[in-house]
DNA sequence: TCATATTACTTAATATATTAAATAAATCAA
DNA sequence: TTGATTTATTTAATATATTAAGTAATATGA
């Protein structure tokens, strides 16, 4: 009879593992700027650009269209984005940081680089990179 | 000014993406079996035990508490675990597998173990387990 | 023994994920 | 030009995630 491997041999638990376990040392710093991982997730984006369409935006957070609405919402509630239209085709969104919006992303930043070399250190610069570069190519191995 | 660095470059962001490539091979084999992909981490742990309690499937399955109440309610309501109380500590419960449960799991396991020799035939087997031994070097080193 | 603290789990409230269906604008084909 | 199709996004329904608060059983200490 097969038998299911064991958790330490299996590859979508230890991923989900190590997303956590990185993930738990960002999270109370994303909290204190009163960010979830979500709106970070979108706000990072920004790092590259100043507007970016719904449908690009919802690729680059890795964030499915329904759920990114929602986020948008209540960022713009928040006043950190703004949502306007473009005239050349009405049925696309464009979202701007708006000042707000840019200070907080200015903010984390640095706050987000520190934790990042904090993790560095613990793992080795060498290392970090090392399994960086076999995570890409694991998902360009694996991109449908 | 501190730059927010690029998203090959981010091991959040690689995590998650790996995660998803990963278990977007998985999703259908499970959706055919009526599974969603929690219920499928709770399923797996029992691959080494007849019975767990609560908080122990909760760790192992890693699905907070909160997640976990909702989720065995909807597996009890599918018949594939049953719950039952400990006389010696009556805050405890126990989750056990019902008969259909293991059908289910035994039916499963083959099929996943499946898409893992898929995986490992596109990555290649030293590269993966190369990977793996990395992420749980990750989440030892990480861990709270 | 009895008040207090701890443990194990559940409930509640809000945020996000997923899938399907709906809507509205733009494009295409006859 | 107009009916059909495609594209971009939103709405809806249900499942899960997260944090805080609640509840009940057990353990602890004066």
């Amino acid at each position: 009879m097969a038998k299911l491997r064991n958790i330490n041999r299996s590859l979508p638990m230890q991923l989900l593992l190590a997303r956590e376990s990185t993930m738990s040392l960002f999270r109370p710093m994303l909290r204190s700027f009163g960010l979830t991982d979500q709106q970070w997730r979108v706000l990072r984006v920004f790092a590259g650009c100043d507007y970016v369409e719904a449908f690009e935006l919802s690729q680059r957070s890795m964030i499915l269209p329904p759920s990114l609405t929602r986020i948008v919402k209540n960022l713009e509630e928040d006043r950190l984005v703004k949502r306007t239209t473009v005239s050349e085709d009405q049925r696309k969104v464009l979202i701007t940081l708006t000042a707000k919006g840019n200070r907080k992303y200015k903010q984390v930043v640095p706050e987000s680089e520190k934790i990042y070399r904090s993790i560095e250190n613990k793992l080795g610069k060498r290392e970090l990179d090392d399994l960086l570069k076999q995570l890409v190519t694991l998902n360009k191995n694996l991109e449908n």
